[in-house]
DNA sequence: CTTCGTTACTGTAACGTTGCACTCAAACCA
DNA sequence: TGGTTTGAGTGCAACGTTACAGTAACGAAG
């Protein structure tokens, strides 16, 4: 075939193929100037490219790191994709994408699969509550980073972190709804377990203590059961909550959903009961995917620095042992509040007593708590 | 190392390392039941699995194929990488994926990448006009499958194409606005260049042209020279176009958009003139993203049918090479009118004569053709 | 004048797999 | 019975690279 080998560059330029190799593998310095431009121009006359599976077997190395996240589908896994692929390619790394859709075989199956076909690190985005399935991987050297997915106390100490800091984000977030007057105000996530929503929950309650209002007042939705696997199922989640507690004994006047699809889904519900966002609903969501500046009124959000979570990911994936300082632990970084039309100061006078809503009520659902 | 080797399984069952190879391998019917479970029971105990680089240097194969998109950011292309990567996996492959954000010099270091990791197919979803700068890997045998870009005359004649029939996609968006009354038609694309932009615009004029109307008279959007990179610089250009449309002599009262992110552009920009979409002017998109289900209102579009264009994309790119024979040709699927909130019939008044537009007029705006 | 160290390279042996040619029985056919 | 075919498995030699040990040349130190 037209491959052409590094025994062929070799020849090519009358020096050993180890000669070739060294120069490949940056170790030009300790070289004759006139050699190295010998296997330089070698190299260039016959486009000789090296083989990575060679290489790969040879060093048991891979420049390649593993992006595992529910879906792409989704915009804000979409961007964080984009984001980390790009910093990846401008390190020399590739990366091997796989969507899990949340499901716990699956995200094995990937982790086997990207270990057999040499890959040492994984950025994972799936948030499982357990890594214990991972435990093998972990055991013969895996490097797993996981994004946005709190550590849990029982994750295997190896596991780094990082992600953005929750618990400021609910705060930031519900800081806002108050400092517009707000006092009725509901926290919307998609479900119990989601690992996320602990901390922003405990965010947000904080703002509120801190303001004087009792947490354990204010409605909450916590959804199904299910984890929402689509982006369409979490803005249908938050479709449902919204017109839930607002058919409810004491309707909100500002929500914090638990991510932008989810908040779209709370907004498209409002519109629906043929209320205003940000005039009767003020509405926060958390994420700022693309979207959110898209839709009407844009959404007001609290922003993750994609660019920079990516960056760090790639750095604990591809970085020296030594330089890895946050083995096993978490990188955390500040979110930001950025206010947008779907948040406004809180309504003269309060939803519950117009009329419209209540003929929709769906009463006594379970799922409302508090 | 803790890596089991296929000699260690051979030793272990007490076979040549190649009858481990060949029942790994699939020939396993060859063999006498009894040896094959001794290899089975061998493969079990010692965890063995197979090492891929190894494989790939001796086969010359990988099991992977490339994905070469525009940018995962964006819910179009993220929905296809995700129903590629899903039917991928299936099929036992894995993806590798690449954001070229519109870039030619990115695209070949992809291509490069991708060729030197040992990919030979590759599915390219980056509509640059040109595929002559990936002649040298087609030569040496890429299999390339465009998606979502029309074939080429001048393209070169191995290259497979997968993509929905946009002419058809044009003719369903357009005919749907003339079935409402519509007469002021217009078409908004994101850039003159823009390869779906022909056949789109193509199937958009022969509906106008059926209806009796000359499309050489209703306004039309090019866009700027700059073909959009990013999901909200396509928003944008819908934006600007429809606020020079509506301030233009002879408003539409209805628009077709080369894709769903323009079309939320211009859903955008007529509400900032405090216009009512769907009353006012109707709007019809393309793609059929998630958003488009979620934005108020949800917008009528020419559906692309992901999942399938992603299984065929996978055939051509993983299929016998005597299976494949669209080689170098094209496979169009038939897009599908989705109709929802964002079209009406036209409204009894037109808006020209009504106030407000005209004052925020960018009048005679280069951009805007007949 | 030996010994040592350094520089600049070379030779060899893997890395783990599979294709191919081969062997050795047993079964088959005339 | 002799020759051929078939079945089941083996042995060897790569695939293209790099780690490691080695060497030759040469100057400096003892």
């Amino acid at each position: 075939m037209g491959t052409v080998t590094i025994q062929q560059v070799a020849a090519e330029a009358h020096v050993s193929p180890t000669t070739v190799s060294n120069y490949l593998t940056g170790r030009s310095e300790r070289m004759q100037p006139e050699t190295r431009d010998r296997v330089r121009a070698a190299i260039d006359r016959l486009g000789y490219r090296p083989n990575r599976a060679a290489r790969a077997l040879r060093t048991g190395k891979t420049h390649s790191i593993g992006l595992v996240v529910p879906s792409v589908a989704n915009p804000f896994w979409g961007t964080f994709a984009n984001e980390l692929e790009r910093a990846s390619i401008a390190a020399g790394y590739s990366v091997l994408l796989g969507n899990t859709e949340r499901d716990a075989a699956r995200e094995l199956r990937y982790v086997e699969d990207l270990w057999d076909a040499g890959v040492r690190s994984i950025v994972l985005g799936t948030s499982l509550p357990s890594l214990e399935h991972l435990q093998p991987f972990l055991d013969r050297g895996l490097r797993l980073i996981t994004f946005d997915r709190p550590v849990q106390p029982t994750d295997p100490p190896s596991v780094m972190s990082v992600s953005v800091d929750n618990s400021v984000g609910g705060y930031l977030g519900a800081a806002h709804l108050l400092g517009l007057g707000h006092t009725r105000v509901s926290f919307v996530a998609g479900a119990m377990q989601s690992l996320n929503r602990t901390a922003r929950y405990r965010g947000f309650c904080s703002a509120l203590t801190e303001a004087g209002l009792d947490p354990a007042e204010q409605a909450q939705w916590s959804g199904t059961d299910a984890v929402p696997a689509g982006a369409a199922e979490a803005a249908e989640i938050g479709r449902e909550a919204i017109t839930a507690m607002l058919a409810g004994p004491r309707p909100p006047t500002a929500v914090m959903a638990i991510n932008d699809m989810t908040a779209l889904g709370v907004c498209s519900g409002i519109r629906a009961l043929g209320l205003s966002i940000g005039a009767d609903v003020s509405v926060v969501g958390f994420d700022d995917i693309v979207l959110a500046t898209l839709c009407d009124p844009p959404l007001t959000t609290v922003r993750q620095p994609l660019p920079d979570l990516a960056r760090l990911a790639l750095r604990e994936a591809v970085g020296d042992d030594d330089d890895a300082a946050t083995r096993g632990g978490s990188v955390l970084l500040r979110p930001e509040l950025v206010v947008r039309g779907s948040t406004g100061p809180v309504p003269e006078v309060a939803i519950g007593r117009r009329s419209g809503p209540a003929t929709r009520v769906v009463a006594g659902d379970p799922r409302l708590v508090s």
